[in-house]
DNA sequence: CGACACATGTAACACGTTACATGATTTG
DNA sequence: CAAATCATGTAACGTGTTACATGTGTCG
């Protein structure tokens, strides 16, 4: 739901077309992690369904260009206005392997987490070589800073957290915490009030 | 691609019906995040369809059993033995919205992080409110405790990314890293090679 | 009876992603 | 000519998500 808005925020900006599209998305993204071209014309013609964007002719070069409508502006700035819901946005993916992980019995959580953190850290190392000390000397570098940054402080918050989640359980006997599939059949029908009021 | 897996994992544990593996992915994430119903039944048929799970007959109750295959547990082992690819999976929205919005002339970045710092820091207060302090008192309560963990450390990492976005910023004078839309046209057909070594 | 939770399922959709086909143009 | 890039597009697919239809059993 980003890709989609970031582009329809550069066509903003003027008439692309859409190989300019993806050139424009890449350096204000920091390159880091290119659009796959297809996907361009793809999202295009999902603005344009919506009706944010329209085809407005071509080049003598034979270039299809796109502008943004009005129903389009007002929806980017919508987007600029309001944050970002990352509660909305997805699930944590990690955050639920773990959990789940750690309520399995005959799994050590702890051996995953092991893992992850190797993964993370190699990651962060990686991160290391990406990320531009002091001050980027343009709009461009400042866009790889900023995306860099992103992924460091991420990955570091990842680690953390990892440390956190092995606190707790070493918090518990070994294996304290699996749960084994719960036996309880709920029963169908209407609740009785008591059960509702312990519920709630 | 991780409630997938997850419910893939809890059904290693022994054969559920729909409404249950809901039930069993709920405790075992902190219900925090409750999974609709529908798309339970979604996944056990895509899960069938690629042969990691298989409808095991009917209950007297009309409950719908499904078992795990022999792929569908070596799947699971695949899953808990490599870490979560984080950079495989999706793109940072939020990373991709600042550095974009950092990018475009006519637009204040700096309201884009208020914005988005309140938002945050809301978030952060919510979430004070879900996390377990010390130590849990049984698995499901652990498993509430791990993903509020994860929810707060995302956000607290988000904040200081954004302190450190308005820091880079702040050494830039006034909009010098807006990016107009690049007046330079690639040439097509193959790259001269100056080009080729100027690029690389 | 009526409300409500249990329970199963279907159908559609969203966005992101990739693989593939096609052609024009320029360089070696 | 052959290779590589620019450029446009199509067709599928994946997961996640929601809305809807349908039915059963229980409680008030």
């Amino acid at each position: 739901m980003s890709v989609r808005q970031s582009l329809l925020a550069i066509l903003d900006q003027g008439p692309c077309y859409g190989y300019q599209l993806r050139a424009e998305f890449d350096r204000r993204t920091g390159a880091l992690r290119p659009l796959n071209v297809g996907q361009i014309y793809n999202t295009l013609d999902r603005l344009e369904r919506d009706g944010l964007a329209r085809n407005s002719g071509s080049d003598d070069q034979g270039h299809v260009y796109w502008e943004i409508t009005d129903a389009g502006r007002a929806d980017v700035r919508r987007w600029l206005d309001s944050p970002v819901a990352r509660t909305t946005t997805g699930r944590d993916e990690l955050a639920m392997k773990i959990a789940v992980a750690a309520t399995l019995p005959g799994v050590e959580v702890a051996e995953v987490i092991r893992t992850q953190r190797a993964a993370s850290l190699a990651l962060l190392e990686e991160a290391a070589d990406e990320i531009v000390p002091g001050r980027a000397t343009d709009a461009e570098e400042l866009a790889r800073a900023v995306v860099a940054d992103a992924r460091v402080f991420a990955v570091e918050a990842e680690l953390r957290w990892l440390d956190r989640v092995e606190e707790r359980l070493a918090q518990h006997p070994e294996h304290a915490l699996a749960l084994e599939l719960s036996t309880e059949r709920p029963k169908r029908g209407r609740p009785a009030r008591d059960a509702a009021v312990a519920a709630g």
